[in-house]
DNA sequence: TATTGTTATACTCTATAACTATA
DNA sequence: TATAGTTATAGAGTATAACAATA
């Protein structure tokens, strides 16, 4: 439609895609000492997607595998997951959560809870709801471009009993 | 309402705050090269806005002085922007878009609509507006609890002839 | 020869603290 | 004494390129 009109929205969307991060930044700062966003990430998706290569959470993560691999070795070290031989590929191992991974994620779920809680304080459940679909789609139509039907192929959701 | 689906529903958010970042990098892949998105951040909000200190611009991209201080120093050092003596303050000096500066913003918006229009090409105007309304509404519940009312006090968005 | 992952290097962005200059 | 801004330093996140091991 108006194309001048588009070109305001599309501005003024690059203009919120820039400030988000303050969003972001502030959410973060309740999380723990030793926790950077990041392991968060890493947590978390390795948490709702159940065990996976380094390859496939750098997909998700929408990063380049070379810093997913930082960020996993990260983890490790705090003994959050574990690597595990892939018996389909001796050149990947499988990460999995562990038993302190399961509980770091609980603290962490704790602390968004809390931030969240009382920033959006005035926001009803279907508001949220409604934004955390924009965001999904949006996500979708920045990622069909690069990694096609990744986010897609298979949800598991239930693999991740730790 | 149900606390159980609220909690989940803040996990969800808390996961696309986290990986909004990826969408905000793909937009920024077409960014002229010498312009880093903080100096975009600093062109537009100067553009929008009109001239102002340091000390507001920092409060509207909601970073530290210090980090701002360094960002508008780069978009000077590319002739970007000017700084003026502050009258009321001899501590302040005004930030001024330049002609170049201008152009630069003109070159940046073509490449954001451009990034913009491919990725989100089955997205209607309306989807976009609401998107943005809600992002708009984001920011401001978390703002609120830190910079109170800065967002709002004037918008002048007159201001802003180069 | 191609793919999976790791490491080295460099760049961007941010915060905290110490400092200068003006109010 | 307080405030506006700058600079130094450190830390987190990312990308590219070179490399190792396996397919």
């Amino acid at each position: 439609m108006a194309a001048r009109a588009a070109r305001r929205s599309y501005e003024e969307l690059a203009r919120h895609l820039s400030g988000i991060g303050a969003v972001r930044r502030e959410m973060v700062r309740g999380f723990p000492q030793d926790c950077p966003p990041a392991s968060a990430a890493v947590l978390t998706l390795l948490h709702k997607y159940g065990e996976m290569r380094i390859g496939r959470l750098s997909e998700l993560m929408a990063i380049d595998m070379s810093v997913t691999s930082r960020h996993v070795s990260h983890v490790e070290e705090r003994g959050w997951l574990e690597r595990h031989a892939d018996p389909q590929d001796g050149r990947s191992r499988l990460l999995r959560l562990t038993e302190r991974g399961s509980r770091q994620l609980d603290r962490l779920a704790e602390a968004t809870t809390e931030a969240l809680e009382g920033f959006l304080h005035d926001w009803t459940d279907e508001d949220i709801a409604r934004l955390n679909e924009m965001l999904e789609r949006l996500r979708e139509s920045f990622g069909d471009s690069r990694a096609p039907r990744l986010l897609h192929e298979d949800t598991p959701e239930t693999t991740a009993r730790h």
